[in-house]
DNA sequence: CACCATGTTCCTTG
DNA sequence: CCAAGGAACATGGT
């Protein structure tokens, strides 16, 4: 569950369930997920320490918690890789297959799932310093923006996957962000007008920001249910089962475009799919 | 069997 | 040293 608006609706939903709840055992099974803190120092730290806060930056978690004779915060950093999954389980409830940490809260443990175990749950928070601006944030300036794509000949869609450019960003939301702007994806990050990369910057909050609102009206469910956090539909004004498709481009390819009806395309660029109106987003 | 998948990191190449 | 490209990571779905 990816991106930074999947991220954002996690954390909301996770923070009121953990925080305040005490650590009373932990259960790696997978030491993988942990790296580079070894699990024995990841028990050692964790039992005991009572969660305080939870927050994101770019597509992390950030747990705070607080531990009996220590003076500052511990921090626990997660992060969802492709397939990672957060959430709350009865005492006696069994474990998916692929649970990678477990941590037992008393009445209820908190789950981190992984099925491709490409994600993170570590004391090493190093990984925050090297993140760009947070996109909804005051930091994210349009001017320094501009700045550095002028200095990159790499497909804008490329760049825009770069973590240090801006955080949160990924594949799903650069091919959204790039259709509301009207700019091709293979456009070398340099050669965007001021006009282009001032769309773009507009487009970017426009896309976190709907995905964030979809997310947070749309019911979800974190555990082992049908839902997967995913907003790729909406739900349709008015009717209550009803599901809109919510993306205009990613995962559309040959599909009618919502602007002007010519065939969505789908490319490669770095090794990922690319998804783009060849008209309305032309060179 | 082949190919695809929301992410990050590391290695290689220029 | 830097930018850019691609593979690797591990598993499951189509």
């Amino acid at each position: 569950m990816p991106e930074l608006p999947e991220v954002e609706v996690l954390v909301r939903h996770l923070r009121p369930l953990i925080c305040g709840k005490t650590i009373r055992s932990v259960n790696v099974r997978r030491a993988k997920v942990l790296a580079p803190t070894s699990p024995q120092k990841f028990r050692r730290t964790l039992i005991g320490a009572k969660f305080t806060g939870l927050s994101r930056r770019g597509k992390y978690l950030l747990f705070q918690l607080r531990a009996p004779g220590r003076k500052g915060p511990v921090m626990l950093l997660g992060h969802l890789g492709m397939t990672g999954k957060f959430f709350m389980a009865r005492k006696n409830e069994s474990l998916p297959r692929h649970a990678a940490v477990v941590l037992n809260l008393g009445g209820k443990k908190f789950v981190y799932e992984d099925t491709r175990f490409f994600g993170r749950l570590t004391l090493d928070v190093s990984a925050v310093e090297k993140l760009g601006p947070e996109p909804l944030g005051k930091d994210f300036q349009l001017a320094a923006f501009a700045e550095v794509l002028k200095r990159s000949r790499q497909a804008i869609k490329v760049r825009l996957l770069d973590q240090t450019l801006v955080a949160g960003i990924g594949n799903i939301y650069a091919c959204e962000a790039l259709f509301r702007a009207r700019i091709s994806p293979r456009t070398p990050a340099r050669r965007l007008t001021r006009l282009q990369i001032t769309r773009l910057w507009r487009a970017i909050h426009e896309v976190l920001a709907e995905a964030i609102e979809c997310g947070s009206t749309v019911p979800l469910n974190f555990g082992r249910g049908r839902s997967d956090g995913l907003f790729y539909f909406g739900r349709a004004p008015g009717a209550a089962d009803y599901y809109e498709e919510r993306l205009r481009v990613y995962d559309r390819a040959g599909r009618p475009c919502l602007n002007c009806g010519r065939s969505i395309k789908r490319i490669k660029q770095a090794v990922r799919s690319t998804f783009y109106c060849p008209y309305c987003q032309r060179l």
